[in-house]
DNA sequence: GTTCCTGCAAAAGCTTTGCAGAAGA
DNA sequence: TCTTCTGCAAAGCTTTTGCAGGAAC
């Protein structure tokens, strides 16, 4: 649990003035483990009753993302998604439910990913996606053949 | 140089149906090494004399798309763009210039990346972008500094 | 002759912007 | 009080869709 002053805490590190808005979208991306839209963040905030508009949820995202806080995941087809930044991870997307979920990478090896190509590129952001199947789609399908 | 008829040939392959606009835009995806957007296709495609719309453009990239020609890259905050499906590679996007090149990945660590996480997952594609400066513009910044 | 592909224009999202009023320090 | 953040509505872009005419086989 993050407490609204903790919240408060963090924005001011980031260089961000508070705002109940401000505070609120960042408190929902770290306990929505979701990867939520923008018009999801506007939505559920807005259902709690917080006086918000969607443009100030696209204004505060874009902030945050500038200042590295969260991260902004393009997935083709479709609204981005937004992420709360925390370690290195990658992002699973599924392609017959669309949720998506974070693996684990290994920094390490990432490094030695890549051949020497790079070796005069100023790498400062990684992003991995993979896309296929859940387990749990899997499993329908099974289902299904039976 | 790839002739004409071997990209029909290829449409043929793939279960797509020839056009002169399909067989122009795959054309052109195949000799462009730059990951256009769907209006750079249509601009110098329609520069060139043929007759297309972008709508065209769009229905056509999709379609390839489908039946697996090519990729859609899609980067945050901007078009969409192209790429032809030859082997995996990742990209790497310039914060400064906003180019985008093509780096080898080694497959074989790739699939040492991710923990045992994903072990339950069927992976299907796998994309990844790395973001920072490319050699060009860290010249150009060192020239400016002095 | 049939099928289905294309161009056009309009529609449909998603995201950004301008501005007046309100909140925050 | 002064700054700047917000809501609203409108605008901006990219992408998709519907339909009649035309190309492909």
């Amino acid at each position: 649990m993050v407490s609204f002053d903790s919240i408060r805490e963090k924005l001011k590190e980031s260089g961000i003035a508070s705002s109940v808005q401000r505070v609120k979208v960042l408190e929902y991306l770290h306990e929505c483990k979701c990867h939520p839209t923008a018009d999801r963040i506007y939505g559920e905030l807005s259902k709690n009753g917080l006086d918000i508009s969607l443009a100030t949820v696209y204004n505060t995202l874009n902030l945050f993302e500038e200042k590295g806080l969260i991260r902004i995941l393009s997935l083709e087809g479709s609204e981005n998604r937004y992420d709360i930044m925390t370690h290195d991870h990658g992002h699973f997307i599924c392609e017959e439910c669309g949720s998506i979920m974070n693996f684990e990478v290994n920094l390490n090896s990432s490094v030695y990913l890549c051949d020497e190509s790079l070796s005069d590129f100023k790498v400062k952001k990684r992003d991995i996606y993979f896309r296929g199947i859940c387990p749990e789609c899997i499993e329908k399908e099974k289902g299904k053949e039976k």
